[in-house]
DNA sequence: TGACTCATGTCAGAAGTCTGACATACCGTC
DNA sequence: GACGGTATGTCAGACTTCTGACATGAGTCA
């Protein structure tokens, strides 16, 4: 019967389960990629590139969940360490389609191993029934918060 | 048949579904709160210690999923702006309790309302039995990340 | 053709959070 | 009583990300 209407019950609130079970993934994902000196961001546009490869900045940015602003400062970094290239001049329009090279793709290898020891520990206790419930869950309140508010829309 | 067995398939990857709706949470509950000029964290830390009076700045810190170093950052502002008390030496121990304003209760009750908006229009497409089977899904997966990884322990 | 809208890449500044470090206080054991 | 381990509050510095702003290029429509 605590905060009866008037506010939420952190303890049984969908949402910060949401927040904490994304907090345990963040904190375990960094654990395991900080060995490998690189950032969850880091990692996220590595996979992303080698999934769908010539994606651009902004693209990335949608991808990983961060403002295209800081994922360009990420990838200004990345093209200094030589793992990831940029044309000079765009093929089309402004887009530059970003692309991972050789030393890229095995610094990948090495953080996608890492990660996926975390995913599988994370997933340990799941059946393949509650995996797949699980995806649809999540995938449903995405699509419910993408919905514009009430107030705003 | 994309990234066999190497990598992590992000669209059906559970923790990238996780990131992904925790993304939308954030962005809907930053757009809720910009208005009232609060940020999640200064939402948490007030939700929190409505619930919990008397919460140390560690257990703020905890609470709302940051480092304590963060939490004492904002606590300052907090207590500048007069929204939370804390008494010039510890009761016990070095723990300093922190304790809601008439003020802070003020600025929650605004906060509380604009997030449970948010929270409600999460929810709107999941059944009470989904929302239920939801909460114990994001419970198991705390439960096994929170367990030390293999290489570690 | 011209105007309007939208998306992109980029720069600059500010805000939030983090890591590292230190001193202090409790609790267990010896 | 003395010790080591643990947890706390705090300071300092650095990093990451964000918001705000601007110019450029594509697409749409009159």
């Amino acid at each position: 019967m605590s905060q009866a209407g008037s506010g939420i019950d952190l303890p049984t609130s969908v949402g910060y389960l949401l927040k904490q079970a994304s907090s345990a993934l963040r904190t375990a994902m960094d654990e395991a990629l900080r060995p490998l000196g690189m950032t969850i961001t880091h990692y996220s546009c590595l996979e992303l590139l080698a999934q769908r490869p010539g994606l651009s900045n902004s693209e990335l940015a949608r991808g990983a969940f961060v403002t295209r602003q800081s994922m360009n400062v990420l990838l200004q970094a990345l093209e200094r360490a030589g793992e990831v290239t940029r044309p000079d001049v765009a093929p089309s329009g402004r887009v530059l389609p970003v692309t991972l090279t050789d030393r890229g793709r095995r610094t990948l290898a090495q953080a996608s191993a890492a990660v996926r020891a975390v995913e599988l520990r994370m997933l340990a206790g799941l059946s393949d029934r509650e995996q797949q419930e699980a995806r649809r869950i999540l995938a449903g309140l995405v699509d419910a918060l993408a919905a514009p508010a009430p107030t705003t829309g």
